[in-house]
RNA sequence: GGGCGAUUAACUCAGUGGUUAGAGUGCUACCUUCACACGGUAGAAGUCCCAAGUUCGAAUCUUGGAUCGCUCACCA
């Protein structure tokens, strides 16, 4: 009788790719209409990258919260874009030189600039279509990228103004240096790891030969840069001898014995070595005794200026080895003790840090951070879940000031030009043409790039062409939220907010949502090394686009990080099987007169109550949204649409559907079908094409579903009176249900059952008149209803609340098994009783607890003292 | 060392003061009934980490402890 077919098998495979291109060719993503916009602008991915499932996830949220807003009726917009990643699409470019045996050096800058260019072209398609795949709602026309021309224009304009304020300075200090990369990089690119290493104990003899000084240390190839011993003031064991001097073994120098502080008496023998250049804490100490800075690195980590010819271009690992040998020849060397202490290595390549003095560009974060804290207290900025606001506050109060310049070629070059004859510094937007002091023509840029995260900070409004008062930045400005797994939230969020509040006077975004991170199914973080990861493409062309999104909504829960492996993804796909088959079966029910409007429909009690059940599921997502509750919200599309449509509604609805009078056959598809789009409406955020793909062969449906209204809760839509009829009628179903698997009762065969009900039972009459659906439920055609009708033989009992069930078995019953269940029941509902009894007979309960609980607790006392009566009446029957 | 989080069914996890604590997966039994075996029906399965406390009432709040994880931190 239908007109319409949906295929036999749901594969996404199918009409994914199409329907992304039919949502394209109708712009269906840019913002429209009026009021209040949403706005999210995409955690740009590292434009060489790939996209895992860190991105699977966090696009897929994303996804889910703008199609939901943009249905509600909110101008919305999500911001494409791509990060170019300084470092790490450096690397690239290098690592495809070096397997043909060049450096970035044989091409000059300007060469490889443009190569990397080149590359970056190449894989920004990949990363794009792969957006695409997992069907991110994007608005592709607002695509940026952090080193377009206008993104370079606002970057070079916030070094320019913060250098203006005086929050920009150049200075010589000891930062973090990669030595693979050979660039600074700032004190958050540096992870620190645990690792098995010595503590090499040492004397250095007094130079007048009147004995030594034993220190520990864990570099001893640093001893090359020792210009001082410290000790703690107080600490006797080298009272005296404060002031003496030393004899720098192998290097050769005389160092001197001095009193500080900093130094703990408890460590090692109480004696540190200060090595200014490589050192922190020794850099401080330095300063405070006006020690020379003596570096002996090479910026690839070898040995370099300012040691002993025969240290120069050894590894660190190769001098510390040679130093050791050397004092054990001098008879100065004690012992090695194993040691485990924490090493800094490079975020990007891996390389272990080396503390390196070097000429550096700092933000003065202090005046930033107070600006973006302020951002926190005065509620511009919500944390969710709520408990990351003291990550950030934490780490804004201990703020350090950010080392921005970087020694590569891939970035935004520094706008500071200098003179090459007088030397005057000019921080320009453009290159000046001649000096201002001096006015020759002949100046040179600051050959460094400036840190990736310099550019991703003003992201929130750079890509809606801040500084220049576009309508964009006006209309779209500051946007709504902003969603990044929580391991982002110093290098970005935190930076943003910063940025925010000091270029523009406002927070970036209202929301920030934390997500998980994924990890494989042992809990493990999933890393290429280790081979875990999960490639969200794999999971779209297994699964689809929507099995990804749906699973990754369903497992999104506050902080909580998800564990998982690929057959995870089956959740989702499972789901969407599920939806693509009831579909199926009600569009082959179309009836060929069509389909009715709305207010021709003759509701009865079952539709009330599914109505009713819509209505609440529509609350429960709007809340959750809210609340960026993903796995709430997941989860209550779930239940909604298998449990109470497919199991209940879609099942008592074909009675109707198969009657043999059309009129009924149409009152029951159409209710049906306006029922099916609502909830394709409900779960288009979640699954956004497979309900697209049904929305579009429903009789008389919208143009698309990215466009259309979200469904809304209506308060005459609530039944509660329905709902609790249902409710009963679901009891009685699953009692006789049971009987029949418990009997192991033929599902096929017609069983009698009757139905005891007793006068005044609430919903007597919504059970008479659903005789015929009870029946269908429960596989008895012959069920019927009795008030005080005897009790046939052969039969078992269901005890029910307002109603006896009795089962024909006849010979089938197994009396002492029977029994023994009939005893347990007895015997949990007596405890219940009591404790509900216990309960009541609290005055102090009574008194304080609620109303509506205390009378809760005496219903449910008296009906479980109902059952009890119940039980022990068909007790005494068994027995008799 | 500081801070944060976790500990609930075999597994992965929901559940922040009020039914006899839930879901997905897995497991057991039955069902190839004309939308779906990626399905249906039913079932088994839990000292809510431990201890003390607050409360009429605690998985939920407080304190202490245990175990695991994350994060920050200059013990050479």
């Amino acid at each position: 009788m239908s007109q319409i077919e949906l295929p036999k098998a749901y594969n996404p495979a199918d009409f994914e790719d199409r329907l992304y291109q039919f949502w394209l060719d109708n712009d269906l993503f840019s913002p429209r209409g009026e009021g209040e916009p949403f706005v999210v602008a995409i955690p740009p991915p590292n434009v060489t990258g790939v996209l895992h499932m860190g991105h699977g996830l966090n696009n897929s949220l994303q996804d889910a919260l703008v199609r939901y807003w943009r249905m509600k009726g909110r101008p919305t917009l999500w911001v494409p874009g791509t990060d170019h990643a300084g470092i790490a699409t450096q690397q690239v470019v290098e690592n495809q030189l070096r397997k043909e045996g060049k450096s970035r050096y044989d091409l000059g800058r300007k060469a490889f600039v443009e190569r990397t260019w080149k590359v970056k072209e190449d894989h920004h398609a990949i990363i794009s279509q792969q957006l695409k795949k997992i069907g991110a709602s994007l608005d592709w026309k607002r695509e940026r990228f952090t080193m377009d021309e206008g993104l370079n224009h606002a970057v070079r304009h916030v070094f320019v103004t913060l250098y203006e304020r005086g929050l920009i300075y150049k200075g010589r200090y000891l930062v973090n240096w990669d030595p693979e990369a050979q660039t600074a990089i700032s004190d958050d690119e540096v992870e620190y790891k645990e690792v098995q290493g010595a503590l090499y104990h040492i004397r250095y003899p007094f130079a007048d030969g009147s004995g030594f000084v034993q220190l520990a240390t864990t570099r001893p190839e640093t001893l090359l840069g020792d210009v001082a011993v410290a000790v703690h003031p107080t600490d006797e064991r080298y009272a005296g001898l404060v002031g003496k001097l030393l004899k720098l073994p192998v290097a050769d120098r005389e160092i001197p014995l001095l009193a500080d502080g900093f130094v703990d008496k408890e460590f090692g023998t109480g004696a540190v070595k200060i090595t200014p250049a490589h050192d922190p804490n020794d850099f401080e100490a330095g300063r405070r005794h006006n020690l020379a800075q003596i570096n002996i690195l090479n910026p690839d980590g070898t040995l370099g200026p300012n040691v002993p010819e025969r240290y120069m271009g050894l590894t660190t690992k190769a001098a510390r080895e040679k130093i050791v040998a050397e004092l054990t020849e001098l008879g100065l060397f004690v012992e090695a003790v194993p040691h485990k202490h924490q090493v800094g290595h490079a975020q990007r390549s891996g390389a272990v840090v080396e503390p390196y003095l070097s000429e550096q560009w700092f933000v003065r974060m202090k005046p930033l951070a107070e600006k973006a804290m302020e951002a926190l207290r005065t509620d511009q900025i919500r944390f969710y879940p709520k408990r990351y606001e003291s990550t950030y506050t934490t780490w804004m109060e201990g703020i350090r000031d950010w080392c921005i310049s970087r020694q590569l070629w891939w970035g935004h070059q520094i706008p500071v030009w200098t003179c090459d004859d007088c030397g005057q510094v000019h921080v320009k937007m453009e290159a000046p043409t001649a000096c201002e002091k001096c006015g020759k023509t002949a100046l040179t840029q600051d050959p460094d790039v400036l840190d990736t995260w310099f550019s991703s900070w003003l992201w929130p409004f750079s890509t809606l062409g801040w500084p220049e008062a576009t309508p964009d930045l006006a209309k779209y400005y500051p946007t709504t939220a902003v969603v990044t797994a929580y391991d982002i939230i110093f290098f970005w969020v935190a930076r943003m907010v910063m940025a925010g509040m000091e270029f523009t006077g406002k927070a970036p975004f209202r929301d920030i949502y934390m997500t998980p991170l994924v990890r494989d199914a042992k809990g493990r973080k999933m890393s290429k090394s280790l081979g875990n990861g999960i490639d969200p493409l794999e999971v779209v062309a297994e699964y689809g686009a929507d099995a990804l999104k749906f699973t990754m909504v369903y497992l999104s829960s506050q902080g909580q990080d998800i564990n998982l492996d690929k057959e995870g993804f089956k959740l989702g796909s499972k789901f969407a099987n599920k939806i693509w088959n009831a579909s199926r079966y009600l569009l082959m029910n179309i009836p060929t007169e069509g389909i009715l409007p709305p207010e021709q429909l003759s509701k009865n009690g079952v539709d009330l109550w599914i109505e009713g059940r819509l209505n609440a599921a529509i609350r429960a997502v709007d809340t959750a949204m809210l609340a960026y509750k993903y796995n709430d919200m997941g989860h209550t599309v779930y239940e909604f649409f298998w449990n109470d449509f497919c199991d209940w509604y879609v099942e008592a609805t074909k009675l109707e559907l198969y009657a043999d009078d059309p009129k009924r056959r149409q009152q029951a598809a159409s209710k049906l079908v306006h029922l099916l789009e609502e909830s394709l409406r409900l779960m288009h955020p979640f699954l956004s094409f497979i309900t697209e793909e049904i929305y579009q062969k429903l009789p008389g449906h919208a143009f698309s579903l990215v466009t259309a209204p979200y469904p809304v809760a209506m308060t005459e839509r609530d039944h509660p009176e329905a709902e609790a009829a249902f409710g009963a009628l679901q009891d009685l179903v699953g009692g006789i249900r049971r009987v029949r698997s418990e009997f192991a009762i033929d599902p096929a065969k017609d069983i009698e059952v009757i139905v005891s009900l007793e006068k005044d039972y609430a919903h007597a009459a919504f059970l008479n008149q659903n005789r015929a659906l009870v029946a269908q439920f429960a596989g008895s055609e012959r069920l019927g209803f009795a008030a005080g009708a005897p009790k046939p033989d052969g039969t078992v009992t269901v005890v029910g609340k307002g109603y006896e069930t009795w089962v024909l078995v006849r010979d089938v019953i197994d009396l002492p098994k029977e029994l023994d269940k009939l005893a347990k029941t007895l015997t949990k509902t007596k405890q219940y009783v009591q404790s509900v009894e216990n309960k009541l007979s609290n005055q102090a309960f009574v008194n304080s607890a609620p109303a509506d609980i205390v009378e809760g607790e005496r219903k449910k006392l008296s009906e479980a003292q109902d059952s009890i009566r119940r039980l022990m009446a068909y007790q005494k029957e068994l027995q008799g």
